[in-house]
Parts: C-alpha cells; sequence; structure tokens
DNA sequence: AGAATTACCTGAGCGC
DNA sequence: TGCGCTCAGGTAATTC
C-alpha cells in the first residue's frame, strides 16, 4: 500500500518524466474510484502540458495549466509509467497519453484511488483544506505536536494517523515511527510530554526521509517494490523478536488497525 | 469538538 | 475444488 514514502518517490519520478510534456489524449475504463471520476478529463486534458508535479499528505497534484488533477493511490492503486500504448488489464480504470510516447497508467485494483479535477487554490480543495502540516516541513515539531495531543485521550497512534493532526502517516509508519521513539502506540495522547513529543516528531521525520531514500531506486513501472519489508523494525513482524532486545513483538489492534509493538523498548 | 463507527472495494489466505 | 469467512487499511462520511 502506498505510503508518503512510496507517493514522494512517484512523484519525483513523474516529474523527471512528465513535467513540461503536453496530454494528447484520456482514456476512461472505470467510471469510478472512491468517486467518479470526472469525465471532461479526457475533453479538458488534450493539448495542456503538465507544469509541476506536487504532493500533499498522500495526495499528488498535477498542475494542468488550466486547474489540478489530483490523485490519490488509496490503498492497493500505483501508477505505471509507460511507452507506446501497451493493452491495458484488468483494474487499468485509466490512462494518460503524452505526445512524447509515453503513457501513464492507473492502476487499483480495490478502487479506493481518487481521481478529480478541480480548478482554483489547492489549499481550498475539500479533499486538502483540513489536512495538517507536512510531516517533513519545519512546522512539524516536538512543540506543534505537544499543542495537538493536550487534552486529547485516544491513543497516540491513533492521533499521529489522523490526516488533519499531520499529513501522509499511514499504519506501518505510525507503528514504525513510535518503536523509535519508544513510545506505546495506545498511550493516551495527551499524556504525552513535550520530550516524547519531540522524539515521536524527529521519529517520524526520520522514518519517513529514510524511507523516501531507500526508495530512491524505486520505479513506477516496477510497482511491486514500493518499500522493502525487512527493514521495518515492528511491523508485520508481531511475534517476532524485538530487533533491539529480542523480546517477542506484542500485535494488538488500535482503531481496527494491526499495531506492533515491544513491551520492553516501548513504554 | 472529539471519538467511534461505517462505507467503500477486491484479492489472498484459511478452514472445512 | 470451491465455498464462505476474515483480513488488509486510507480516509471520507456519518453517528454518537
Amino acid at each position: 500500500m502506498p505510503e508518503l514514502p512510496e507517493v514522494e518517490v512517484t512523484r519525483r519520478r513523474l516529474e523527471r518524466e512528465l513535467v513540461g510534456k503536453r496530454f494528447t489524449q484520456v482514456v476512461l475504463r472505470a467510471s469510478k474510484l472512491r468517486f467518479p471520476i470526472p469525465v471532461e478529463l479526457t475533453t479538458i486534458l488534450p493539448g495542456r502540458i503538465v507544469r509541476s508535479i506536487e504532493r500533499r499528505g498522500k495526495y499528488l497534484l498535477f498542475d494542468c495549466e488550466c486547474g489540478w488533477l489530483l490523485v490519490h493511490l488509496g490503498m492497493t492503486g500505483f501508477l505505471q509509467l509507460l511507452r507506446g500504448k501497451p493493452l491495458p488489464g484488468k483494474h487499468d480504470h485509466l490512462d494518460f497519453v503524452f505526445g512524447d510516447g509515453h503513457l501513464l497508467r492507473f492502476h487499483d485494483p480495490r478502487k479506493f484511488g481518487i481521481v478529480t479535477w478541480f480548478t482554483g487554490e489547492p489549499r481550498q480543495h475539500p479533499l486538502l483544506a483540513g489536512i495538517g502540516p507536512e510531516p517533513l516541513s519545519g512546522a512539524f515539531d516536538g512543540e506543534y505536536l505537544f499543542d495537538s495531543v493536550r487534552g486529547r485521550k485516544v491513543a497516540i497512534k491513533q492521533l499521529i494517523m489522523n490526516s488533519a493532526v499531520v499529513a501522509g502517516v499511514g499504519n506501518i509508519y505510525a507503528n514504525e515511527s513510535l518503536f523509535r521513539a519508544r513510545i506505546r502506540p495506545g498511550r493516551p495522547a495527551g499524556t504525552l510530554a513535550l520530550n516524547e513529543c519531540s522524539e515521536l516528531a524527529a521519529a517520524i521525520r526520520y522514518v519517513l526521509e529514510k524511507s523516501i531514500g531507500e526508495g530512491s531506486t524505486y520505479r513506477v513501472a516496477e510497482e511491486a517494490v514500493a518499500y522493502y519489508p525487512q527493514s521495518f523494525m515492528v511491523y508485520g513482524r508481531g511475534g517476532e523478536p524485538c530487533r533491539l532486545c529480542q523480546n517477542p513483538l506484542d500485535e494488538i489492534r488500535l482503531g481496527g488497525r494491526s499495531t506492533v509493538f515491544c513491551r520492553r523498548c516501548q513504554e
């Protein structure tokens, strides 16, 4: 499932390949993903140039001169950058054809993704307006997080997965960053001290940046290698020994999400 | 307002 | 072999 690092690596790759390129055709095969895909994409985009590609949380934003193409990969979505016009397979819902022979293909078996179109200011779009600070920006630090946890009873893991608090932290990196910060995922958010918030904010930044770095070899056309499970400290390792103390990792559910932690290393 | 729950969707894995 | 069940989990929408 694409998390922020995968989206960012995808963004960088597409930025290199597509900025300045002109859409010549849009082929729609699915009528809706999470939301209906606007049919006007097929008439608006041809002739337009990709001016820039930006990211907000896990959303990709393509500046298309007269408006924005907004893409979210959901749980199972990915973008493939292809050449020519290879025959579409199952769940290949949408193709963007470019004048230089490139084809950007949206594939998403579970249709949790989003492809939509809007004009105006991205920060005013309903899907983007309520998103909290970018975790890799200066706006996200210990003091901000401390301010956000104040009075909150919800588990700290659920709080950092709340996109209104901080953008783009999903289940994998929530687990990983809490382990790195040595904080139990189930702790009521409001019980965290300022220094713990600082540790956690730094840990979130660290695990995301590390993953983006490791993803430098990730290729959009090879979606399967989006991240590197063997490098995870806790995610997907319930019952296995902690990499630091060898204690078997606990696996619980928080808010319906698989949550893994070390009861010895995390307080 | 904050917290909890539901809805969306398909493939994989499992027990029988 | 196939059926039914559970799980995976991002996030918007809904309810409490």
